[in-house]
DNA sequence: TCTGGTCATGCACACGTGTGCATACGCGCC
DNA sequence: GGCGCGTATGCACACGTGTGCATGACCAGA
């Protein structure tokens, strides 16, 4: 029938109107009699008629895209939060550019600078370590900026952002082991340079300093800096397991789950029975806690939610409303992987 | 310094040229002289100048940009896929709408639309039901379309697709198994009407039947159709093992490893040994795989390797080359959850 | 019949970029 | 000096949509 895509033009010649009585018809525009209203829009229904989101875009200088960039898409703790942004985005009609920027700054850039050519009326960045590199760029797009667990150290007053409190999350997981009667209480961390580890490990020390205990430097086992990726947690803390198990601990808090479960391979590996002998939490509450034998008691974090939230933040930053950074309380899910401590 | 995005006409204007010098020097269109050319790029540059490609679209009727349609976006099967897209997507520098269906055949056509209505220059669905109710909309946006992991009877010429070789995989696992010296093999598929689980039915039984053993009904359990979605599956596997197991099988191949998760957490349960008393074999290979105990000896699905190839195809396709759809074998990924037969 | 007013519609331009065609300039040659 | 030619540039239009303003039609009231 149609060989390409018809425009209004199209329906204009064939209702014989001008293609301005299309356009305005197909808006309810009350200019226009009901009676060409309803022709136009009944031959616009007839004909398939889609409007050319691009034109329009031109014409009224919003795009309604939004541009997603996050440090790696395959990772699951991520992909939770881009269906949370997804969901209220497709709600809105608004269209999403996802991209991965690896945590590569070149390619941090890269990205920005796409999302500046594409025009889009928001960006959201998950994760990266954004530094103040860039926020220069970011600023001369003019659009919202909302930051999803950002780790960098600055803030710019133009740049909002949605987070989840890891100091609290921290004092949640060691005040478990410590109502469990633990008090040897150890703690295996990444060393890479992102706050959220660093507030971690200070919630960590805090919670014990609340409780009485003098912590022992050989509780805590960091990681080198500079790997990175979901195999490389696993096996980081399946190595630094063993250094805070020969300095005595009866539990263990982890920076992630996914060192958790590293831990919980290494417990396996040398015959130590958990929960029994030792008990381990994690952090995050990825799909995996669930499904490892023992299930991980660990630290929800609302991923969703967050993704929800960051996206309703850029809506309202769109309206002009004013926006508060949002910090979010994170919660425990207990499950199998602690018990109190035997005697 | 500059209020807004600043275009070629401000170039020109400070360049004391037309537009349409500005926009053949930054093409380097060799009509325009080497000093001029030289200047136009030097104050593109100095001025921060980032083309507009809503504009450019318009005009040269490309929009650089890809749909990507999954049905769930928070499910780690697919967003490895979306990584492959990414990938290559990037380094030829395309954006890509991503958003989810959720089964949704109401969604899938709004999302189609969409697509449409961005006036994207190509289409990706990853294991939609699609069916032929849409395939004359797909057809009317005139753009390439490939299909991952396609699930629906129908195929359509204009259509192309990407998919692994069910069958073929689930003969891999089960001639682990009879390798093993298992006899009696059990399988535990979902009851939904994907493709998929009719294929790895058919594998299992011709593998069966291959090695002339007479496969007994009570071997097989299927789960009735409607519920869908990652925890429903491993409840599936939970709560239907116990049925092959009563028919006293040795040996389990589950249609997907999330079925194969359940099934480990009912032999916890019921205080079987894995692989001791009992072999199971999943197919996929998440992530999830490697972490649960014991680790799950698995089809391996290259999904990032799909993505990848989906997007090449829509490339060749794009530049109006012969395309063939792709059929992909997988391979076995041997881990700890099954063993020789005892006795 | 003329005037003033309401209502429906079209004209023309805008958004930012790309491009066919005309044009102006410079230069060499007869 | 005029002609022809090649080179560099500008004009004008196109892409599809939205909108301010002018215009035309129609009608009521004086």
């Amino acid at each position: 029938m149609d060989n390409s895509h018809i425009s209004i033009k199209d329906i204009a010649r064939v209702a014989e109107v001008s293609h301005s009585t299309v356009s305005r018809a197909l808006h309810d525009n009350p200019l226009i009699s009901a009676a060409t209203r309803a022709r136009v829009q009944r031959l616009a229904a007839e004909m398939g008629y889609i409007p050319d989101a691009i034109a329009r875009s031109l014409q009224t200088q919003r795009t309604g895209t939004i541009g997603l960039a996050v440090t790696s898409i395959a990772d699951p703790f991520f992909s939770e939060i881009v269906a949370g942004i997804d969901e209220v985005a497709s709600a809105q009609q608004l269209s999403v550019f996802v991209t991965s920027s690896h945590n590569d700054p070149e390619r941090e850039i890269e990205v920005v600078e796409t999302f500046h050519r594409q025009r889009v009326d928001g960006i959201i960045v998950a994760a990266s370590k954004l530094g103040n590199r860039y926020a220069e760029r970011l600023q001369r797009i003019r659009v919202p900026v909302v930051l999803i667990n950002n780790h960098a150290a600055e803030k710019h007053d133009f740049i909002y952002s949605v987070s989840v409190d890891n100091q609290a999350g921290a004092k949640l997981a060691v005040q478990r082991l410590l109502d469990l009667g633990h008090r040897r209480i150890g703690y295996v961390g990444l060393g890479h340079q992102l706050l959220s580890n660093q507030h971690r490990l200070e919630g960590y020390q805090e919670a014990l300093a609340a409780a009485g205990i003098t912590s022992d430097p050989a509780w805590v086992a960091v990681a080198p800096p500079g790997l990175t990726g979901e195999r490389d947690d696993v096996e980081m803390g399946r190595q630094y397991f063993p250094h805070v198990w020969e300095a005595g601990v009866s539990a263990l808090f982890c920076y992630n789950d996914r060192v958790a479960v590293g831990a919980l391979m290494a417990c396996h590996e040398a015959g130590i029975a958990v929960p029994a002998e030792c008990s381990v939490v994690g952090f995050d509450d990825i799909n995996l806690a669930q499904y490892v034998f023992p299930s991980l008691t660990t630290v929800h974090q609302p991923r969703r939610k967050m993704g929800r939230l960051a996206m309703q933040m850029i809506l309202e930053l769109q309206a002009g409303e004013p926006c508060e950074n949002q910090t979010l309380l994170p919660h425990l899910v207990v499950r199998e992987s602690d018990r109190a401590r035997e005697r």
